[in-house]
DNA sequence: TTGTATGCGTTATCAT
DNA sequence: ATGATAACGCATACAA
């Protein structure tokens, strides 16, 4: 089993030279189906795996599939990573990967990565910093497929949701439960996410016929301590002035929330409701469990994979082809998981 | 940037061989500083990296290194993965990525891994059912670290935790709170892991001078639902014949017992007092919050990638050169996480 | 349809 | 110390 077999041992015992021997195993059509048989059986066998280096210098492609990814500890990750593992592994494709450290690398490292000619193809989740550098890298025909919520799509393949949407259909809950005042803690500006879900969420309003209150938009930045000063200073003004609800823009800063709420003895959800955005692996234990969006973080995963393959597979070597529709952006549905923080009843009996 | 380079054009621009480039890069003494100073500057102008496949090809030895590791999704492995990358990031090294889904892969599969030629060293994250394929695979001289509490650590170099003492220390945190009648839930009898924080128990009593009662062993199976039934059961008998405190051998477990205190109204730590084992990132959060024993997964991950880099560092190509000292086992220190699941006035955490 | 020969980019073994 | 040149294992253009 752990003997170095080579192509030339394969060729010897079929009888064959290494030419034969290779065009059966890239199924090329022109190759006599009897002889084919005997070095298909003698190949599996002998449990004969072309090296991978070999095959890669030779023949320009090899199968392997290059995973960007921030830390696996953020929010998220390892569900992405799951999906991606799990289309990877029945594929005939395997998966370096490059955990990327934001505060460190800078796009030299990327440089450095695609330098070694290890990989040849990208699938990039969050890339932050490094956005205009892959974008220019698609450009020149590195097959790249993105993973981002915080820049808005381009010509790159990207999977995701439909940030303004889901962002309506929580609004959209929490009215349709009978809640007229509705704050929202937005995201940093800069997160195309956060601007779909503030414009989701004021479609929302606007579809109810509710006047938009300025003072019902908080502006955080997705961290937890954000949404503790928020919080506070909210429950700090008069009772009169507080909404009945909140959509907070990410879990993280709904987590912020409910420290504050706990801490003042501020019932969730008699008190005010609260919902927020991701469904954190965490957000199931908070106390009260968290009403938040889903996002299908695995789903998305296992997705890109499969765009990115497609993509390779279509690929007849460099150049690549591209296609000339549209560009490709996969929208993943959202649901919402209602939870104890928003469950317990409405506010005020809806008309 | 992007340009494809070969050794052959910065031979050119050096006006000297391709073979000189070569040692100049793998920094052979052999060599003239000058023309080193010369060739080096021209590589870094250029941004010049080497093909990995190339080298892989001709010189037998690549820089990609493969870890084996159970779905990202499971307790600790995005903490030992972050650890690992951490590590790698900082090295010449690059990590392909194995995901092994326990339910359907089998040896073969690890089989085809090493047929590919790809990685030719291995770091494994709880191999499971791969182990006794892994040792076999570590006598033929593959370079192998293992990070896992299954099997006890044998031949193959391996990094973790003292199971045993850590138990003891749990154990006698409780006694030294005053706690006489301790009970422990026991993991999977078959796990190392389970055995030893069983002696690591049973030792700390016998340091107290307390009579082992074989009814406060109870046998559970490290999910959550077992420490549910295990705690029913429990406190369905007599009040009188309960322990003061549970140790269970996992925080998973004791998940499970919080369940059934809650549902039942029993005080967490008032009626009883509860610890877990291994700090899982919800152990936090739960009602109250789980005092634990810490495993440093993170630094689990760093060191066992350390490790399997100083082995390969010290291979002079194939065949592989090993330390004829005794085998190279690492433990790393856990420490007591205090939270209110043992101490009543304890704040609760912020999230 | 099949075999021969060349090349992929690098390392290593010879010479010089 | 440096330069040719032969592997490394496979894919492929070309010849047969």
């Amino acid at each position: 089993m752990g003997e170095k077999l080579t192509i030339q041992d394969i060729a010897r015992l079929a009888q064959v030279s290494k030419a034969t021997v290779s065009r059966v195993l890239n199924h090329n059509p022109s190759v006599d189906p009897a002889l084919r048989d005997r070095v298909t059986r003698i190949v599996r066998e002998h449990g004969f795996v072309p090296n991978v280096t070999a095959t890669g210098l030779a023949g320009g492609r090899n199968p392997l599939i290059g995973v960007l990814a921030p830390p696996l500890t953020w929010p998220g990750i390892p569900e992405i990573m799951r999906g991606v593992a799990q289309y990877i592994e029945d594929s005939i494709y395997e998966l370096v990967l490059y955990s990327i450290n934001f505060e460190r690398n800078h796009s030299d490292v990327l440089d450095r990565i695609l330098s070694l000619r290890l990989v040849s193809s990208l699938l990039a989740i969050l890339p932050g910093s490094l956005s205009p550098h892959l974008t220019n890298l698609y450009q020149t025909g590195l097959p790249l497929v993105l993973i981002d919520d915080q820049e808005a799509p381009g010509d790159i393949p990207w999977v995701g949701i439909d940030n303004a949407a889901s962002a309506y259909d929580a609004t959209r809950y929490l009215l349709e439960v009978g809640h007229r005042r509705i704050a929202h803690i937005v995201g940093p500006p800069t997160y195309y996410c956060s601007t779909q879900r503030l414009a989701g969420y004021r479609h929302a309003l606007q579809c109810y016929g509710i006047t938009h209150d300025p003072a019902f938009i908080l502006q955080g930045d997705f961290e937890i301590e954000s949404g503790r000063q928020i919080a506070a200073n909210l429950f700090d003004g008069d009772r009169a002035t507080w909404p009945s609800a909140i959509f907070a823009a990410n879990d993280q800063m709904a987590f912020g929330v409910l420290d504050v709420t706990t801490q003042r003895g501020i019932r969730v959800p008699e008190d005010i409701t609260l919902i927020g955005f991701d469904d954190h692996i965490l957000s199931g234990y908070m106390q009260p469990p968290l009403t938040t969006v889903h996002q299908p973080f695995t789903e998305m995963g296992f997705k890109a994979a499969e765009v990115l393959i497609d993509i390779l597979g279509a690929t007849k070597g460099p150049p690549l082809r591209r296609s000339t529709d549209h560009p490709l952006h996969i929208q993943l549905p959202t649901s919402i998981v209602v939870r104890a923080s928003s469950a317990a009843h409405s506010p005020s009996p809806a008309p």
